[in-house]
DNA sequence: CGGTTAATTAACTTGATGGCTAAATATAGG
DNA sequence: CCTATATTTAGCCATCAAGTTAATTAACCG
């Protein structure tokens, strides 16, 4: 199980189905079943999915008679993003922040016969 | 074994060990005795992460007599950060673009099995 | 050659994931 | 009350993840 929240959230989206469920929701609130059946899996299977999902806070579940409509909660998606800004200069060309980083990879490269430790 | 590429990518991410050695690797090469310093895990424990993360070709590695330095490569967090925009708007309050939007969802959820690795 | 350092592989343990079927729970409605 | 529908829970199983220690490969160096 994982610990920190970003963690949890990788693991969550790191399924197909589960990116698939979230892909769904984006459209609008949906039942278990009408979740469940685009997939070939049985119910229990997509309930197990739901609840990774809701684990996650990326899905929160409201009751409206037997049905428990599930709803896209954007927050975790946007804690990703970002983390990801961290990292976005790496392959976004900015050559005003990008310089420094790289003129310190190139001199790691360079002096790689050096290295001793 | 996660099947598509992305899965992969998420995969690779959801681990906070993993995290910390790619933000160790943004900031230039490093062998995998630095890499493995941080942790109390041991030497291994540190290999096997580094495999998931280049199975997951976040990183690439090359040699240089007994010592493998590994560089992080941004391709998959690129592509991750695509399939992030996808969602982008769900809290940035952009409905202008709501139709492209739903339209990249639908293809999201038709291509169940892509592996173009 | 022999020894040291870097890194991986092998073998194993523990616990979690992801699927199933069958049973249980919750609610609506006749 | 009884039944149908929606969903979850309970067991069960196979596989995989993540860590360990011990052994192995690979390369440098005196």
């Amino acid at each position: 199980m994982s610990l920190d929240p970003l963690s949890n959230t990788l693991f969550a989206l790191a399924d197909p189905t589960r990116r698939a469920i979230l892909a769904r929701l984006a459209r609008g609130e949906a039942t278990v079943n009408e979740l469940a059946a685009p997939f070939e899996m049985s119910l229990p299977a997509v309930s197990k999915h739901l609840k990774v999902l809701e684990r996650a806070k990326l899905i929160s579940r409201s009751r409206n008679a037997q049905w428990r409509p599930c709803r896209l909660e954007p927050a975790p998606l946007k804690t990703l993003d970002g983390w990801l800004g961290d990292y976005r200069l790496l392959w976004e060309h900015r050559l005003d922040r990008l310089e420094d980083y790289l003129a310190t990879l190139q001199i790691e490269r360079d002096t790689k016969e050096e290295r001793n430790d």
